[in-house]
DNA sequence: AAGTGGTCTAGACCACAAG
DNA sequence: TTGTGGTCTAGACCACTTA
């Protein structure tokens, strides 16, 4: 057992923790933790501090917490997909299950929300409003993974470099630019493959693909940019976990 | 205003503040809460009971809150789709929103591990085990929407009554049998539809499906069930959304 | 009865955004 | 500077599980 003795905060406590779940030197050979109190001292914090981090903990899928019982690791079965709870950076949680994910065609053009291939369900935007459009082939280990075409407003995101659109875009915008993503909603659906689509994927026109629809927001509410992503249904699974207590 | 008086514990504040945000009288105008010493006073609990119905209602979608300027109300902008965060009882989601979910033909029988069509990934189970395999056929108003096959364990589940293939199961076993259900994995995909669903769905075969396979476990840790329900394409969204910060 | 996690209070200080 | 939400402590009691 390691001994941290200086108090430490949350995010701390949460990546000690994960070392030390992965180490499997937190919990015995059943899988159990140690209980709350017993934690506490070990790390020097308070119940609040701990409990945080264990919420945490659990909404990242490492333990459960079974009231009267005690806390749990939880094993990871599902390595190669993409976790949706997480995935604000796609291209990162990729290169941690030590593949690559690489941009292999890029476009850029600016035009109005009229001439927007889709815009957000029951969303109030200008038709004049100027957007920046980006599409982007992307492939996962050198095979044709996804296509992605996404919007920003232009007022907003004022202009992004030719070079970015080979990268993280909004790496880009919350380092660079320091505009702060507030959350984001996501609409999950498939359909048959269009033409482009079936050509990259080296598809049929009209076999399945996954879409994953993206609404992005700003801290202070506002619509920021908006996404669709198209991909090879061989290739693509998204995995979340939830609690139902 | 409502002045409640007395206090009271989180979920009821969280419901309080759902009816609250819905008529309107939580927040201003601009859809900005009070602030949380406000609220705090205004429904008589400590800061740490409001953060907590707050966190809540964030994740429930009802609001954001932004640090340094405050809590505002999030409009509601997909009515109509499934919430991934809150199914676990989907035919009660369907049924707020006006719609009906109905089960038009259902087959039980019990057959051993080797036998299934499918089980969890990286997860042992004896060949020998026996599961009882349910199999239902399910439509969103009247029309055809989603097939739904899954796996109990047998000697958890013991026995499924005929009339409850037609409910929600996992209510009969929470309900009845006070199994507690704590947490389960979603793998979401999409695939070419295999003949049945094409004949139920009335597609033709190699059409898009949504595919949902769950892993449902008990708060002990326990695999319980598992299954995979494959959706007519046309009429299945899933929604989700993210807190990023 | 003992040990576990879940809820709740009171109070403090910090970090951030806006005037 | 002021008001906001975010983090953190100390301590208490409750609800549940197991023996």
């Amino acid at each position: 057992m390691i001994k941290p003795k200086k108090s430490i905060d949350i995010a701390t406590l949460v990546q000690e923790m994960i070392v030390a779940i992965q180490n499997g030197t937190l919990a015995d050979e059943k899988g159990k933790l140690p209980g709350e109190y017993k934690l506490m001292d070990h790390y020097q914090v308070s119940r609040y501090a701990l409990r945080e981090a264990l919420g945490k903990l659990n909404e990242m899928g490492y333990l459960y917490q079974a009231r009267g019982v005690g806390s749990f690791v939880r094993p990871r079965r599902h390595e190669r997909v993409m976790t949706l709870q997480n995935s604000l950076d796609f291209t990162e949680e990729i290169a941690r299950q030590g593949r690559t994910l690489q941009t292999v065609k890029a476009t850029q053009q600016i035009l109005t929300v009229a001439d927007a291939d889709f815009v957000p369900e029951n969303y109030q935007l200008s038709p004049d409003l100027q957007l920046i459009e980006i599409e982007r082939y992307r492939t996962l280990d050198d095979e044709p993974y996804q296509i992605e075409k996404s919007y920003y407003l232009k007022n907003l995101a004022e202009e992004i470099p030719e070079k970015i659109m080979y990268n993280s875009v909004f790496h880009y915008f919350e380092q660079e630019k320091a505009l702060k993503i507030g959350f984001l909603d996501k609409v999950i659906s498939c359909a048959p493959l269009m033409k482009v689509g079936a050509d990259f994927f080296n598809l049929p026109v009209g076999a399945p693909t996954l879409i994953v629809r993206d609404d992005t927001f700003l801290i202070s509410g506002e619509l920021f940019a908006f996404s669709k992503i198209c991909y090879d249904y061989r290739k693509a699974e998204l995995f979340m976990f939830k609690k139902t207590y």
